[in-house]
RNA sequence: GCGCCGCUAGCUCAACUGGCAGAGCAACUGACUCUUAAUCAGUAGGUUCAAGGUUCGAUUCCUUGGCGGCGUACCA
């Protein structure tokens, strides 16, 4: 059986290399070696390629064997490291003759330490002239066609580490991932934001509406939630008195998979004590006027067909506006079933919607949501939607909070932060009411929590900002796994059977 | 979860209405000391996702299953 798996990864090609590797050996060749000195990273060489052409000073490089062309006593190629590609130049008579007894066992996919002189080639291409070449890895599995390259998406997301050989434009995608959390980080340092950790597992989970994910510990014989949020954490840190506290999170919900969700993803959540949802909205802006600056130079951003301009401010729209905007109708006063209606009405499937808030949900991601094109906070949403945030200071049916839409997407998620305790306490009283009533993603109530509160939590505003979504924005990538260097899969060859 | 589409050599893809499973790249052998999708000559490479069915004959048609893509539902 095993034979069979051998077999079938790679064939006949990893056969011979595996032979090359017994060659290799009987040569006196180490064919994974321990270390390697370089002088040079391939783009500083192509940098200083003007001074160092000239001056036969040796580069001593390392890198995988990208391709590989071949005549008699000479073969050009090309050899790639983290920062670049450059052309290679082996020369029977340029070389020792080890290192051209080498060369004959190299494939492409390979990994080799090259020493060597800068040079134009007559096509003006600046090369390495090889003096010296040794075998730092060998490969045994050969790399997908050098000109379509790996297309097969299955193959790119389970073996992401063959597309980021082959595919550079994904390697960039992940370079620029980690250049936006960055600065992302940084511009929250400047404002004196503090990074903190939190944890992971969670004997109550809350902070967001979502299935969670169960684990069990077995000293204590516990069971334990991977969180779907640390918002209930990072408030406790401001009760504390951190006031201004962030953490890149990864969050788990135990939800469905599509473009836009995978399993687990990354959520920035931030907490400043003195602020409301107001001066949140604000920051927001200044945020991704930094991430424009940094990553599209402008305010004008492509995503697909769509062109958007994030200069702030962005355009403001009240809950109930948007809803009027999109069905001509003042929806602030109905009740739950002249909701139901209006949703059947317009054609929507209410099946399993149950209560106001529900409703009201139902409609706005039905008939809203696909048209927040341009960046908008939609704001002050129906209190029952969100049982941890402040109710408005001008109506009591609503809540202060806002969440910020670009080309569709739910990008984020804000409010001024509910530090009534009492207040608290119904809400999440409230949450256990729709639990009974069915509602399986509600709160269950945390107890220390609102103790917490009870000693006292300073006005807070607090924003979630979903990270994978973001960078799909400045990436112009339209599914989360683009996004993603290990999306969720289902198992390789299946599920085993009970 | 549901619907549609796909799965053929290491990779990228062909194969008409059911009739000997093919090409390019990669590999292997040989020629070639400035090539860059190197070139030229030759060789080899397949459980056509799996199991079952229909048929004289299945990559092709049918059933079930697996995996993937897209859409849809769920995910405030």
């Amino acid at each position: 059986m095993s034979e069979k798996i051998q077999k079938s990864e790679g064939g006949r090609e990893r056969e011979q290399r595996i032979e090359k590797l017994e060659q290799l050996r009987g040569m006196g060749v180490n064919p994974f070696r321990y270390s390697f000195e370089r002088t040079h990273m391939l783009g500083e060489a192509i940098q200083n390629g003007g001074e160092l052409a000239g001056s036969g000073a040796e580069v001593v490089c390392a890198g995988r064997i990208m391709s590989i062309r071949k005549h008699g006593k000479t073969a050009f190629g090309n050899i790639k490291d983290s920062t670049a590609s450059l052309q290679f130049y082996v020369r029977k008579d340029g070389v020792d003759e080890e290192s051209f007894d080498l060369f004959k066992l190299i494939d492409v996919g390979d990994i080799v330490g090259i020493y060597g002189t800068l040079f134009r080639t007559k096509t003006d291409e600046l090369t390495v002239k090889v003096t010296r070449l040794e075998l730092l890895s060998k490969a045994i599995l050969p790399l997908p066609e050098k000109w379509h390259g790996l297309q097969d998406k299955e193959i790119r997301y389970r073996q992401r580490y063959v597309d980021l050989i082959v595919n550079d434009d994904v390697m960039k995608i992940f370079r620029l991932r980690s250049a936006i959390v960055e600065t992302i980080r940084r511009f929250l340092q400047e404002h004196g934001f503090l990074e903190v950790e939190t944890p992971i597992l969670q004997p109550i989970y809350g902070g967001a509406l979502a299935r969670p994910f169960v684990t069990h510990h077995n000293t204590l014989d516990i069971d334990l939630y991977l969180r779907i949020a640390d918002e209930l954490y990072l408030k406790r840190l401001i009760v504390g008195g951190m006031e201004r506290v962030f953490e890149f999170s990864k969050d788990f919900r135990n939800e469905g998979m599509d473009r836009s969700h995978n399993p687990e993803f990354t959520m920035l959540e931030c907490y400043a004590a003195y602020w409301d949802y107001t001066r949140m909205m604000e920051f927001v802006e200044q945020l991704f006027a930094r991430l424009c600056e940094e990553f599209v130079g402008g305010f004008e951003l492509k995503f697909g067909e769509h062109e958007i301009d994030l200069k702030p401010p962005w355009r403001r729209l009240s809950f109930f506006d948007a809803l009027g905007e999109a069905t001509d109708e003042d929806l602030k006063e109905m009740d739950a079933e002249t909701l139901k209606e209006l949703a059947k009405k317009r054609g929507l499937d209410v099946d399993g919607v149950t209560g106001r808030g529900g409703f009201l949900d139902l409609l706005f991601s039905e008939l809203v949501e696909p048209g927040l094109i341009q960046p908008t906070f939609i704001t002050d949403y129906p209190v029952e939607l969100s049982p941890l945030a402040k109710i408005h200071r001008g109506d009591a049916s609503l809540v202060e909070r806002f969440e910020p839409y670009i080309c569709g997407f739910e990008i984020g998620n804000a409010f001024s932060e509910l530090n009534d305790p009492i207040d608290q306490r119904e809400r999440f009283e409230q949450q256990s009411r729709m639990r009974a009533e069915g509602a399986d993603e509600v709160h269950p109530i945390d107890e220390d929590y609102v103790r917490a509160l009870e000693y006292g939590m300073p006005p807070t505003g607090g924003l979630g900002v979903g990270i994978d979504r973001v960078v799909m924005l400045l990436t112009d990538s339209h599914s989360i796994r683009d996004v993603i260097l290990f999306p969720q899969m289902r198992p390789e060859g299946g599920r085993e059977k009970d």
